[in-house]
DNA sequence: AATCTTCGGTTCATTATATGGAACAGTAAT
DNA sequence: ATTACTGTTCCATATAATGAACCGAAGATT
């Protein structure tokens, strides 16, 4: 994870949040030693973050297990952080709306470093499986919100990783194939992925803008493969291109 | 804001910290000089640690205005924070039944420094007024949660700043008054409050707890004060507590 | 019951790291 | 052209962070 360049100067505050990022859907709750492991930082100096950390409530501990965990400081920064973007409250009806008209699932998306973040989702009648996914990531290359990103923002491909997870055998793992798709996703407005995130699972996802034309995030349209046949995935991709331009502010 | 003991050691970290705790629902876009005046720090200083939070995400920038704002990391550290604290999810079917049984607004909050956090909240039927309250904060002193969490938990009135801050002509604003109405709120096992908190707005709460009993938040349900006579109280703090007894786990 | 491990946590001399004054650089308004 | 704001970078200084070694307690293993 050592991302591009070393910024100076604010060693102890990197470090520290490095420790905070530690913190997964997989393992919600640390200890000492493992902190220590995983940062590669010195048993002291893990211990003293950790302790302002915990002194700011951004982390606390189980007091069963004495792990330590994220804590209801983060919660409150999350919560304002959440609120304050008010795409995700101007996104809402419009993901209802989609998910009604489909009865697929809707989601909204933003980047996180190489990820893609749910920040908001909206289960359509036909409920195939999975929902509850808000806070998970996914890889940028094996979604079609993160395709669709790539395509359409300044940084494009150069935001990915060197190397492309695959996560199914038809996951894009050579970044000049992904090159080749983002003309087309650029022609038509969405990208699209079949089988490529989950084996019988795929997806449309076209960006949305701020103000300035700037990319936010992403919007979703997803659901087993056997429903999405190339004319449907095609109409799909229509409403939620429809959908993105009426998410973006106009001045 | 300088907290009881001054931890040492991660003087960086918790300057980096203290700066996101600048973005409230009030502010939740500053720059560079207005960051630096209210944390006290040298304008370098300010801008280096920023930079680290950019660097990582936690922060980022209006592209219009340039201005500081809570970004994409945080938002994922908040959602997984909020995720891996599960008591938000188990709490999510109560608050809806008291909504619906009661008709008035349900909560759940959680303190944090010397306020309560809205977690969650399900409007009832009766739709007074301001919904979409999660995320802001309320003095301790001045809600029924925060007057139950000061009564169940260890560290009670401690708890509490010096000043009691005045928010309207009810509001309890000495410590001793407060600690009075302490031995009643254990008795009954729900507070109250009348008019304390907003003219007009009155409410009642209980305390929720963990598994080895520890106090984890408060579930409150609350109205306009002409709704909420003596026995309509007395009658939703009972089936306030009965909620928050079954979202204690139980081994 | 004695020994070994493995936890979280602490101490302290060393030096790498963060600090902040000053100076610089873009914009916008005057 | 001047003033008054922004956000930036430089660099000598000393302060604040570092990590090897150390503690003490709680389980395992013998």
């Amino acid at each position: 994870m050592r991302d591009q360049a070393p910024p100076q100067g604010a060693q102890a505050a990197l470090r520290a949040i490095r420790l905070l990022k530690l913190f997964t859907a997989e393992a919600p709750e640390l200890q000492l030693a493992e902190l220590s492991y995983l940062s590669g930082l010195n048993k002291t100096t893990t211990h003293r973050l950790l302790k302002a950390l915990l002194s700011e409530e951004l982390l606390d501990r189980n007091p069963g297990t004495s792990a330590y965990r994220l804590g209801p400081g983060m919660m409150a920064l999350g919560v304002q952080a959440l609120s304050s973007n008010d795409l995700r409250l101007r996104a809402r009806p419009l993901l209802k709306r989609l998910a009604d008209e489909t009865g697929e699932t809707a989601t909204l998306e933003v980047p996180i470093d190489d990820t893609m973040l749910i920040l908001d989702e909206v289960t359509g009648r036909h409920f195939v499986g999975a929902s509850g996914n808000v806070g998970t990531r996914w890889p940028i290359h094996a979604t079609s919100t993160g395709k669709a990103l790539i395509a359409f923002e300044q940084r494009g491909p150069e935001r990915l990783n060197a190397t492309l997870l695959s996560l199914t055998p038809r996951t894009i793992t050579e970044i000049e194939v992904l090159e080749k798709q983002l003309g087309d996703i650029r022609r038509r407005g969405f990208a699209e992925t079949v089988d490529e995130l989950e084996d019988g699972f795929s997806g449309v996802g076209a960006v949305v803008r701020g103000g300035m034309g700037e990319v936010l995030g992403a919007l979703s349209i997803c659901g087993p493969t056997q429903r999405m046949s190339e004319n449907r995935r095609a109409q799909l991709g229509a409403a939620l291109c429809n959908a993105a331009t009426r998410l973006q502010p106009r001045y």
